[in-house]
DNA sequence: ACGACAATACCTAAAAAGTGGTATTTTAAA
DNA sequence: TTTAAAATACCACTTTTTAGGTATTGTCGT
């Protein structure tokens, strides 16, 4: 059997390093590199052409973007994203951007070994956490839905400002909407989200990382 | 100048081999084991009465109560706290349990290498987004505070409530009091956080973990 | 026994959110 | 090119929240 070429595209120093551990362990893997950024991850891509890359595309220099870069470029190279807990829609984003697999960062060492095997064959390997948080469509194979919620770029666009504690009224300034159109979002959005006040709105919000919970903390101090 | 001595206590592999590397590196540490639960660290504890106890208390089988029976069992032994993204009170509960310095696992190498230094001899150190997080009382020198606020038992009770979604009459009946305390105690309450509307409340709820963001949305499943 | 604070309760009035509609225009997909 | 969905906007009405107060009781620590 050929050997896994694999780079690792990752700006957090414990889990890179981490995972040179694992990969070290066992002699079916090649490190290529290690990317600490986008460009890295695009100049080694371009040089190795690696089999396998394990990327937090959550971890500060990289992005939801650089996935979608990878598939296109280089259709041969697998991905498999690890990040710390995320939301359903951040997970199910990055699979349908083409990340073949996906795991967690509290995943066991057995789990993310079988993760590369079967990544680097092209197979799906989702860990426990994230397989119960995106519910596969079986109707459409390449499908990833998260719980049918479809919520329009806009009404995400809303709910974040909402839940920054602004009023309609000043989101519809901030947008140059009418109070109105606010409402009507609002509204809709609550109706998608099955929820009925101000509370499960920035639920949600926080949920999808459309705004931190620090948000008013941090900016009184 | 003496070795270091160190623990690593951590369930999660690859912040556990992230950090092997980063003392392999330094030939000023020296890692005598790596505990993968709380009873591993009790007993490699006095065992070897380490200098150093580099912990994540937040990891799966680990809890605040280890750091107090490390501190009041082997008071010459530091401990430095690495952990994913907390609360506020939770920073300040680890550190009121005797942790010495607090870091996060996003941390630059060279922050961590220089709070094991640090730490080793007793000195704080903790990593910007946590000073920022928690304000030392210079006043008194153990005493770490939550930003000077101050919510009641009570008034958390309520906070909580709210956030769940319910509104200030369903809080008054189910806490069987009248819907004019339970406005007061939310005027108090926003008073003392600092903000003017729902938002705020909820997520400061959230960060202080009275709610779960999945809160509506996982009922709704 | 005192003071401080927490918990309770009430009042008024303005502002905002929530409910249940309808309706036009723009955009993307089939 | 038809069609579906998203984004926009308006109306009327009810409920809830927010902001400004005051005031009484109980409890805890000094």
């Amino acid at each position: 059997m050929q050997k896994i070429k694999i780079i690792i595209a990752d700006s957090h120093f414990l889990s890179r390093k981490g995972l040179v551990i694992l990969l070290e362990e066992n002699t079916d893997f090649v490190l290529l590199s290690e990317a600490l950024s986008a460009s890295d991850l695009i100049n080694q891509s371009k040089f190795y052409h690696p089999d396998l890359i394990i990327i937090d595309y959550t971890s500060a220099n990289f992005s939801f973007e650089n996935l979608h870069q990878i598939v296109k470029k280089y259709p041969k190279t697998h991905l498999l994203a690890i990040t710390d807990v995320q939301s359903n829609i951040s997970i199910a984003k990055a699979l349908n951007l083409g990340v073949t697999s996906h795991l967690l960062k509290d995943c066991e060492q057995e789990e993310i070994v079988e993760a590369i095997y079967k990544t680097a064959k092209g197979e799906n390997f989702m860990c426990g956490k994230i397989a119960s948080a995106v519910l596969i469509d079986k109707t459409s194979v390449n499908e990833y839905t998260c719980e049918g919620l479809n919520i329009s770029d806009r009404e995400m666009e809303i709910i974040k400002l909402i839940a920054e504690g602004l009023s309609n009224k000043e989101v519809a300034d901030k947008l140059f909407l009418s109070t109105h159109t606010v409402t009507t979002h609002r509204k809709n959005i609550m109706n998608k989200l099955g929820v009925n006040n101000t509370a499960g709105l920035v639920l949600f919000a926080v949920r999808e990382n459309l705004v931190s919970p620090n948000h008013f903390l941090f900016a009184s101090n």
